[in-house]
DNA sequence: GTCTATAATTTGATAGAC
DNA sequence: GTCTATCAAATTATAGAC
């Protein structure tokens, strides 16, 4: 059996978007050429083409790939055996740890705010991992309730997406930090 | 005496940069181009290049340009005829109908999302505005300072940079108006 | 300030051989 | 599945006339 981890590369179907993730991570969706991705795999611009005949497919299977990551990394979001406070701990601390790991943002995050000019297909992507990450957000603090809850799950993904942001172009890691911890007080 | 309203265009140079801005805000520094920018305003490239030389020049030039216009947006941060809760709304109102009115999210949040790929001037640019904006909100908390105020200027500065990329990346500006709520309840 | 003209490079994408 | 070869279009940028 292969390697299940997030880093392994079976195929150069998966090299490729691996490479091509950390580029629109960087810089967007237009940050990303198929000659650069198929300098950086080994291989040539017309086979990446092979793989994904449109950039628009790239873009798309980046976006449903990093999905599928990020929701399995946050776990199940109805374990009774944590608390709400403990689910949101996790769901930070993957925000934490692509930040400090891999030193880049979301990439629902860079391509959400160039949303207006994105392909439909890559733009339908994105839209899909919010609310993925919004209902994952509300069942982790509804199951069980808290008493007093009042914070929401739009609340807590705004924060956590626009603290990366903003430590990333201030250079100020420490805003992620207070941001998060913030979130986590206001918690139970 | 010219029109002093933002929407006063007082030669080529200003409207070079709101064309530019407005593409900018919807999809990143790679979005214009000297050619279309030239066309909507009705010149040439060449003469895009004659006012602003270099693309890094044109975007520092439209982020230094949203900065003044934003801060002079929100007015006076220590103003003691308003409340802590006056002037956060303001800021809030500000950005609410930038996107309402224009559709697009803040400038400063879609190209620090892409920072890493910016040319340099333009991220220490985006940058100040952040260390601006900070400083503004720090101001706007503590003039007076609220009774047992716990929110930091962090906080309330990601939350809604966040709350704009979920609101236009779902399409859902309810997610804005939950976020926004949620900054003024925790206030005083 | 704006133009024409052009250079040099990069881009997404395709056809067809192996 | 990868290659060579190629294309058409777009990009930033400059030189020099008006």
């Amino acid at each position: 059996m292969e390697n299940t981890e997030h880093t392994a590369l079976t195929g150069k179907a998966e090299e490729i978007l691996e490479v091509a993730e950390r580029h629109m991570r960087a810089g967007g969706f237009d940050a990303v050429s198929f000659r650069d991705i198929a300098t950086e795999v080994g291989i040539k611009s017309a086979s990446v083409h092979y793989h994904f005949p449109q950039k628009a497919d790239l873009g798309a299977a980046v976006v449903q790939r990093y999905t599928a990551r990020v929701i399995a990394a946050v776990g199940a979001p109805d374990n009774s055996d944590d608390s709400t406070k403990e689910r949101i701990s996790r769901l930070i601390g993957v925000y934490r740890s692509a930040m400090i790991d891999d030193g880049l943002i979301c990439l629902c995050c860079v391509l959400g705010a160039e949303t207006l000019d994105l392909p439909d297909p890559v733009a339908e992507a994105v839209s899909s991992f919010f609310a993925l990450v919004l209902k994952w957000t509300e069942t982790a603090l509804s199951a069980p309730p808290a008493a007093g809850e009042t914070t929401t799950a739009a609340q807590i993904i705004s924060s956590l997406q626009g603290a990366m942001v903003l430590s990333l172009a201030t250079k100020n890691p420490q805003h992620f930090s207070d941001t998060a911890n913030g979130i986590l007080k206001a918690i139970d």
